[in-house]
DNA sequence: AAGGTGACCGGCC
DNA sequence: TGGCCGGCCACCT
């Protein structure tokens, strides 16, 4: 039978978006956190996919993901050489050979959606 | 239309 | 210390 009364599964990216959007002002988190955060704790590749390509969206500040260790391994996608470094630094953050200082103080763990 | 390719991560030498 | 590998899955030829 037909019990098609469910919400329409989100997709994998806007998951991804929904999650990042929550990232507070001057914190930061990581692909593979937000990878966890939706379900698919494999797939923090997927993540930075999924960033590359928010690039047209509101209101998802890609420039507050980064890698496990802190480091701005996206900075190549944004203009300029360091557009994401800056954007960084106007929230408070501090970054040396783009890497963030002090990153666990910075750091945001997003909650486990359902 | 099948296969290569990532803004990654954890585990393993 | 550093490098490689497998897993994940949407895009792009």
């Amino acid at each position: 039978m037909k019990h098609d009364s469910s919400l329409p599964e989100l997709s994998f990216f806007e998951r991804v978006y929904q999650v990042a959007r929550q990232i507070p002002l001057g914190k930061v988190t990581s692909y593979g956190a937000i990878a966890k955060a939706i379900g698919s704790a494999q797939s923090a590749r997927m993540v930075g996919y999924a960033m590359n390509a928010s690039h047209a969206l509101p209101d998802v500040p890609a420039h507050r993901v980064v890698n496990r260790n802190g480091l701005l391994t996206g900075k190549h996608h944004f203009q300029g050489t360091s557009l994401m470094q800056q954007l960084l630094e106007n929230e408070g953050i501090t970054v040396v050979n783009n890497q963030i200082v002090a990153f666990e103080k910075h750091f945001w763990q997003p909650e486990i959606q359902r």
